[in-house]
DNA sequence: CTGGGGAGGGGGCCC
DNA sequence: GGGGCCCCCTCCCCA
C-alpha cells in the first residue's frame, strides 16, 4: 500500500525543519548570508554536495559549512527552495546565474529546466529546438522531461568515469580539517568547465578538454559535462513537476524578455567577475565562457548547439561559421597547388581531378588516377550534385546562386577561379543525414 | 616513432 | 550585428 502524498509531505516537513533550523547540520555561506540545510537533503539533491559529503562522510559529528562566493544569495535561495520543494523559481533575470550555479552544484534537473527556459527564448534556437526535440534521439526521463540530445549522448558515452578532476581535495580552498568548510566556489569567469558537445562531434571532447585544461585555471574546477554525467549517474532525488515547471516557464516568458546579458546590474557583474569593472558581459548558458559582445556569444553558442548554417556548395560540408566556410573553400576548392599529389606534375582540371580520401582532398592527374584505381571518388561528381540541386532550405535570397554562378561544379572547376557560393540553409533532418559523413 | 603540414574549429577583435 | 581576419589549438595523415 502506497500513500502518494507521503513524499511531498516528507519534503514539506523537511522544508519546515529547514525554515525553523531544526536538525540542520549544514551551513552554506553565500556572500555572508548563511543558509541552513540538511546534509541528507543536499547529498541527495546535488552531485556536488554528494561528492563533498561523501569525502567527509566519516565526519558526521561535526556540523559542516560551505562557502560560495560566485553566485548570489538570491540564486542559492532559488536552488535551495527547489531542493526542498521541487519548485524552481526561474525568471529571465536569474536563469543564467541559476544555471551556472546548478551546473557547479551538479543539479541536472535544474540545468535542464534552465536550458529549456533559455532555449525557448533564443532566436537562434528555433530550428535547433526542432532538431533536438523532435528529430534527434529524444531523451525523455521518467518525468517526461526532454533533454537535448547532445547532453544525453555525452553523458551516456562517458558515464563510466567518475569525474577525475572534480575532487573536494582539489578544491579551491581544499577541504579544510574535518569538513569541507571554506570550500569556495570560484567565479564563473575563472572556471574551466567542459562544454557540452554537439552529438556529432565527439572528437572535440578531447580537444576542448585538453585546451581548456591547458588554458586554465584551477584544477578544482568543475567539469561541466562530467559533472552532469556524474549527476546523471547518481540517482537524483530532486524531482520537479515538469508540466508545472513548463507552465511556470511559460508564464515567465510571457512576463518579459530573457536576455543573455550577464551582469546588467553592477551587482551581478562585480560578483561574478570580481576583477572586472562593471561592464556588459555575455555569459554562455552552456558553459562558463564569457564574451563581450552578444554576436560573439551567438557565434559561440553554435559550438554547443551544433548548428552549421553554412554549407559548402561544392562539397556539402557544413560549417558553423562563414569565415570557416570561406577558408575551407579557398583551401579546398580553390586549390592553388595544381599539382598531382602522386607524380608532382602540374595538373589542371582537364588533366586530372580532385579526389577525396577521408577528410583529405587532393589532385591527381588522370594517369595517376588510373593507377590508383577508378574507385577513387572524384569529389567533383559529388560536388556537382550539390551545386545542381541547392538545398531546400534556401530561404534567403541573398544566399541564392546567381545565374552566372548557377552552373555545374565541373564548369567552375574548369576555369580554375571558382567563386565561393554561400548558402544559408535550415538544418533539416534530411540534410543532416545527407551531410553527416562530411561532418567530423 | 616523430616531425611537418593540412584541415577544421574556437576565440579575440577590427572594420 | 555581421563579416572577416588573425591567432591558436587539436587531430589526422604522411614522409
Amino acid at each position: 500500500m502506497e500513500i502518494s502524498s507521503h513524499q511531498s509531505h516528507l519534503l514539506e516537513q523537511l522544508n519546515e525543519q529547514r525554515r525553523q533550523d531544526v536538525f540542520c547540520d549544514c551551513s552554506i555561506l553565500v556572500e555572508g548570508k548563511v543558509f541552513k540545510a540538511h546534509r541528507n537533503v543536499l547529498f541527495a539533491s546535488s552531485g556536488y554536495f554528494k561528492m563533498l559529503l561523501s569525502q567527509n562522510s566519516k565526519e558526521t559529528s561535526q556540523p559542516t559549512t560551505a562557502t560560495f562566493q560566485a553566485f548570489s544569495p538570491d540564486t542559492f535561495t532559488v536552488i535551495l527552495d527547489f531542493v526542498y520543494s521541487g519548485k524552481l523559481s526561474l525568471t529571465g533575470q536569474n536563469v543564467i546565474e541559476v544555471m551556472s550555479a546548478a551546473s557547479f552544484l551538479q543539479m541536472t534537473d535544474v540545468i535542464d529546466v534552465c536550458k529549456t527556459f533559455i532555449k525557448s527564448s533564443l532566436d537562434i534556437s528555433e530550428k535547433e529546438k526542432d532538431r533536438y526535440f523532435s528529430l534527434s534521439d529524444k531523451d525523455v526521463n521518467s518525468n517526461g522531461t526532454e533533454h537535448s540530445s547532445f547532453y544525453s549522448s555525452s553523458w551516456q558515452e562517458e558515464s563510466s568515469s567518475p569525474h577525475p578532476h572534480l575532487s573536494p581535495d582539489q578544491g579551491t580552498g581544499g577541504v579544510s580539517g574535518k569538513s569541507w568548510s571554506k570550500y569556495n566556489y570560484h567565479p564563473a569567469s575563472q572556471r574551466s568547465t567542459q562544454q557540452p558537445l554537439a552529438k556529432h562531434d565527439q572528437r572535440k571532447d578531447s580537444i576542448k578538454k585538453t585546451k581548456h585544461l591547458r588554458l586554465s585555471q584551477p584544477p578544482e574546477v568543475a567539469n561541466f559535462k562530467s559533472s552532469k554525467r556524474e549527476v546523471r549517474t547518481y540517482e537524483s532525488s530532486s524531482h520537479i513537476s515538469q508540466s508545472e515547471e513548463q507552465a511556470q516557464m511559460d508564464a515567465e516568458m510571457d512576463s518579459g524578455p530573457v536576455g543573455y546579458q550577464y551582469g546588467q546590474g553592477s551587482d551581478v557583474t562585480s560578483r561574478s567577475f570580481p576583477d572586472d569593472h562593471p561592464r556588459m558581459q555575455f555569459k554562455c548558458p552552456y558553459c562558463t565562457h564569457v564574451v563581450k559582445r552578444k554576436a560573439d556569444l551567438k557565434r559561440h553558442l553554435r559550438c554547443h548547439t551544433g548548428e552549421r548554417p553554412y554549407p559548402c556548395q561544392a562539397c556539402g560540408k557544413r560549417f558553423s561559421r562563414l569565415d570557416h566556410l570561406s577558408s575551407h573553400f579557398r583551401t579546398i576548392h580553390q586549390a592553388y597547388k595544381l599539382i598531382c599529389r602522386k607524380c608532382k606534375r602540374h595538373v589542371t582540371d582537364l588533366t586530372g581531378q580532385v579526389v577525396q580520401e577521408g577528410t583529405r582532398r587532393y589532385r591527381l592527374c588522370n594517369e595517376c588516377l588510373a593507377e590508383v584505381g577508378i574507385d577513387s571518388l572524384p569529389i567533383d561528381l559529388e560536388a556537382e550534385q550539390h551545386l545542381m540541386s541547392p538545398a531546400d532550405g534556401d530561404k534567403d535570397s541573398r544566399w541564392r546562386l546567381s545565374e552566372d554562378e548557377n552552373r555545374s561544379y565541373v564548369e567552375i572547376v574548369e576555369d580554375g577561379s571558382t567563386d565561393l557560393v554561400i548558402q544559408q540553409v535550415d538544418d533539416s533532418e534530411e540534410e543532416e543525414k545527407e551531410i553527416k559523413p562530411n561532418i567530423r
